[in-house]
RNA sequence: GCGGGCGUGGCGGAAUCGGUAGACGCAGCGGACUCAAAAUCCGCCAUUCGCAAGGAUAUGUCGGUUCGAGUCCGACCGCCCGCACCA
């Protein structure tokens, strides 16, 4: 393989940053956010990435897909909005300080610069002008802007919760920051910590992100399914447990199943529970048992998970039904906090987790359900709970029933004396937006001694970052600022303190979407251009997003058309979750070996350096602890863009993993070459026999009419493709065409066939540029010398005239077994076709002297016939 | 455990509504060009029996529906992903 431009033909280095300057010049892919009435509208975007510094092969095959549905969207007339901006806040710059003593902006603006070069260099049809960092107060400003509205609509809130606190960093730590209990950079066990946080009250919206999800139907199934996991809709019912001491105090349950009331044999709270902590204050061994529970913490509950623990309070509870019957109370390990009320009542019989504990410690079993077929005097639970439906007995009042009834008869009986109601739970939680960070978006409140949490005045907004910071010190550089913090408070004037937390990055890539169709507007957004744009009508990216990232921006959505900034409750009507890419792995006694290290030989690989042999490992996703990772920039150095982006989408289904190897790539560079060569030579042809070529031909020969045929097949087949992302299919068929393209230079080259050829390679340069944008140019331009840019040109029709097959071959089958093939005019008479079937030799033979019972004839695909005997 | 997805040649994958399984590419093999190589162009390429004509077997396994099943139904096996004590 050569790595020299210039033996092998078409100078990709040089043709595409001219065309990249072309399309620029003629300003293509600028869009005005509010189009004329009437200019159909279509918004591709795909996510915006975190500026590391380098551009992964990840976003090569994001952007790509991207890219095509926007260049394919034009060509079909559409006004096309095809962002692209920066997501810009967040730790690794903070580390980057810390580490380096480079200030987070300045690492984060040098590496958006390098990522931008290598994007621009990919030639993705984008709207520069567009382009914007979370990080400039210009967004961020705005966003705050957005928050006090939904402050003030309600939607935001400050309340106590816990947080992952690192007590070494004197930070808070999210959950994936926590491993084994410890913070990951300080190594320090984490503490659960109370702290006044903001959170925006999603689960107001829980009812609606649920629903909407039933509107989502160009969603991948699955993030559907996962989404509407997340949310978990529960309906069940809450009780009150009075406590049986003399006390009025009671205990409230969430429960599924009230059906199984009668079925209970003690109640469990879970560690953190309010009257857990009430029974520690005097009970120092519940005290130490609850120390217990909470030093597992998160991470190590899930190795603990099978050993279900607890405590008896020596408290009882009545039940609400049963006169006089008193009930355990327990402290679990297996009852969380975080779900329902904390609080459970223990229905063993019908609860795998209960009937565990309740064998381990002793309790009742008592059975209140039988399972259909089984016989009440001899059913009994051993140790495997049942919890199907079933008729309920020992039930008292619900006896009889089967679940949905009994169910609406208990939660009836409860409302009525007051012990409980029917509730619907969620397991979705609010969203806690605050962070103990730097770089991110200020928090635009201010808190007064006297007046308490004041949202700074719009006119005072943004509240910018101060850029002198020190990291030298643990904890958040904002708050040892030695004067950002202090100012007068806007409804006292009293001295008065900022808010140094920050919002979670989450948020500024929750909006961002909408920020694009008016990205230099003074409100967060412009109404007007906000209706024409949203919602999105095609999201590409990574289905590691598939919940929170995706939920969110649901949720934000609906609370900026609540505020009046736009007018959709769905940012994105159209999703799709690509592959992800993977490598073969190298290792050798010294550990991971990168691709460029290694020279593959026939049977192994073996080390560029020492010529030593290198082990190949299995096929991974790339990754940097693996050292499997190829990085765009030098491969589009070496084969160039188009070579890039046709790889990431040929082969493997976008949706599906792709494997990256060097063979694919040569491939794909190879297949651009050969296109150049090929359409050179029409080029050439043309130039030559220019007035012959020039008229359309009034009859076609056969070579003539088999090319036509194919150009318009292969219309028909990309326009397909690309309409329902197989583009693996597309890439395959244009292949197909080529070769038809090929075959097409060995007859002789009557006119007909000369402009025969030349349609086929103009259409031909059409159909390829939303994959290969530049060569398209390149080559079109060599067909006619100073016409239109491709990408300035109408998607090719498909004639259906020619889409019409001349003759087509059928499958002759006989008892369902392929016997032979016959050729047949498409419009041939159903007698005429069995008749020539009937007569192909080999059928003729098998069917001889047999009594044919059945003729089945499906019209252009496949006679079959049934013989006796 | 629960939820979702996927099993097709040496490899990535294709196959409309159930209608010729393996498109297209990669790898491999043969040929042309060349002093030679690279590049390029042409051809072959599921397995198996057969000189051939043709036949048999093949879409994870077993069974079913059907004139006909990769596709539909049932059971099972394997792999991948997500969630995971959610009451």
């Amino acid at each position: 393989m050569s790595e020299n431009t210039e033996t092998t033909g078409y100078a990709f280095a040089e043709a595409e940053p001219r065309w990249q300057r072309a399309w620029a010049e003629a300003h293509l892919f600028d869009v005005p956010d509010v189009p004329a009435p009437g200019t159909p509208t279509y918004y591709v975007l795909e996510m915006f990435p975190y500026p590391s510094g380098q551009l992964h092969m990840g976003h090569v095959r994001n952007y790509t897909l991207g890219d095509v549905v926007a260049r394919y969207k034009r060509a079909r007339g559409f006004s096309v909005l095809h962002p692209m901006g920066w997501d810009a806040f967040g730790l690794p710059a903070e580390n980057a300080a810390r580490e380096r003593g480079v200030h987070p902006a300045e690492w984060t603006f040098a590496n958006i610069a390098t990522m931008r070069a290598t994007l621009q260099r990919l030639g993705f049809s984008l709207n520069w002008d567009r382009e914007f960092a979370t990080c400039e107060p210009r967004y961020y400003g705005l966003q705050q802007a957005l928050f006090l509205d939904m402050l003030a609509a309600g939607l935001a809130e400050r309340r106590e919760a816990y947080v992952n606190w690192d007590p070494v960093d004197h930070t808070v730590l999210a959950n994936e920051q926590v491993i084994d209990g410890r913070g990951w950079r300080s190594g320090a066990p984490v503490e659960k910590k109370k702290l006044s946080q903001w959170f925006l009250r999603i689960t107001d919206a829980a009812e609606s992100l649920l629903s909407g999800i039933d509107t989502l139907t160009r969603w991948p199934e699955r993030v559907r399914t996962m989404q509407a996991r997340w949310i978990g809709r529960s309906e069940g019912a809450k009780v009150q447990f009075a406590l049986a001491d003399g006390s009025d105090a009671r205990i409230e349950v969430f429960t599924t199943r009230p059906d199984t009331l009668f079925g209970m044999s003690f109640l469990a709270i879970a560690p953190e529970h309010p009257i857990a902590a009430r029974v520690a204050a005097s009970d120092a061994k519940a005290a130490a048992f609850i120390a217990e529970c909470a030093a597992l913490g998160t991470s190590e509950a899930a190795i603990e998970q099978a050993e279900k623990r607890g405590y008896d309070t020596g408290l009882r509870v009545a039940h609400p039904f049963i006169e006089g019957a008193t009930y355990p109370v327990w402290i679990a390990n297996f009852v969380l906090m975080e779900y329902g009320t904390g609080a459970i009542f223990g229905c063993p019989c019908g609860d795998q987790r209960d009937l565990d504990f309740a064998r381990k410690y002793g309790l009742d079993v008592p059975v209140v359900v039988l399972p259909p077929g089984e016989d009440a005097s001899s059913f009994g639970v051993g140790d495997t709970a049942y919890d199907g439906d079933g008729t309920l007995i020992r039930s008292g009042f619900l006896d009889g029933m089967d679940f949905a009834t009994g169910r609406r008869a208990a939660i009836e009986r409860l409302e009525s004396i007051g012990a409980g109601e029917g509730v619907v739970n969620w397991r979705l939680r609010d969203w806690g937006v605050s962070r103990q960070r730097y770089w991110g978006c200020p928090i635009p409140i201010i808190h007064c001694a006297a007046c308490g949490p004041v949202p700074v005045p719009h006119e005072q907004l943004p509240v910018e970052l101060p850029a002198d910071v020190r990291f030298d010190l643990p904890g958040n550089p904002l708050d040892h600022h030695p004067s950002w913090k202090h100012v007068a408070c806007p409804a006292c004037g009293a001295a008065a303190v900022r808010e140094t937390d920050t919002f979670d990055t989450f948020v500024d890539s929750s909006w961002y979407f909408a920020r694009f169709a008016s990205p230099h507007a003074p409100t967060p957004t412009d109404p007007d251009a906000a209706r024409a744009w949203l919602p999105v009508d095609q999201y590409v990216g990574g289905i590691e997003h598939a919940i929170l990232h995706l939920l969110y921006a649901r949720f934000f959505t609906r609370a900026m058309h609540r505020t009046g900034h736009v007018s959709v409750d769905e940012p994105f009507a159209g999703l799709f979750t690509q592959g992800m890419i993977h490598h073969e792995t190298y290792r050798d006694a010294s550990g991971w070996v990168a691709p460029d290290e290694i020279v593959r030989t026939a049977g192994g690989a073996t080390r560029r350096d020492s010529g030593a042999p290198v082990e190949i490992g299995r096929v991974e996703k790339m990754s940097k602890s693996k050292r499997n990772t190829i990085a765009p920039a030098p491969i589009i150095e070496r084969f160039g863009a188009d070579t890039a982006r046709l790889f990431v989408l040929s082969d493997s289904p976008p949706e599906r993993d792709l494997e990256w190897t060097e063979a694919g790539v040569t491939g794909a560079a190879r297949f651009g070459q050969r296109l150049w060569r090929l359409v050179g030579r029409i080029a050439e042809e043309a130039k030559a026999g220019d007035t012959q070529a020039a008229e359309v031909p009034e009859s076609y020969g056969e070579a003539a009419d088999t090319l036509m045929r194919a150009t318009h097949r292969t219309i028909a087949a990309l326009t397909e493709a690309l309409e329902t992302f197989t583009f693996n299919v597309g890439v395959a068929r244009l292949y197909e065409f080529a070769n038809a393209l090929a075959e097409a230079e060995r007859a002789e080259p009557t006119p007909d066939l000369v402009w025969a050829r030349r349609e086929a390679a103009r259409t031909l340069c059409l159909l390829i540029a939303p994959m290969m944008p530049h060569l398209a140019e390149e080559m079109l331009s060599r067909l006619e010398p100073g016409g239109a840019l491709a990408a300035s040109r109408a998607w090719p029709e498909a004639d259906p005239g020619w889409l019409a097959a001349r003759s087509v071959k059928l499958a002759v089958q006989v008892m369902g077994k392929l016997r032979g093939t016959i050729e047949v005019a498409p419009d041939a008479s159903e007698a005429d076709v069995l008749a020539l079937a009937e007569a192909e030799p080999n059928v003729a033979r098998l069917i001889e002297g047999r009594r044919v019972v059945k003729r089945i004839y499906v019209p252009n695909r496949i006679v079959n016939l049934v013989v006796a005997g």
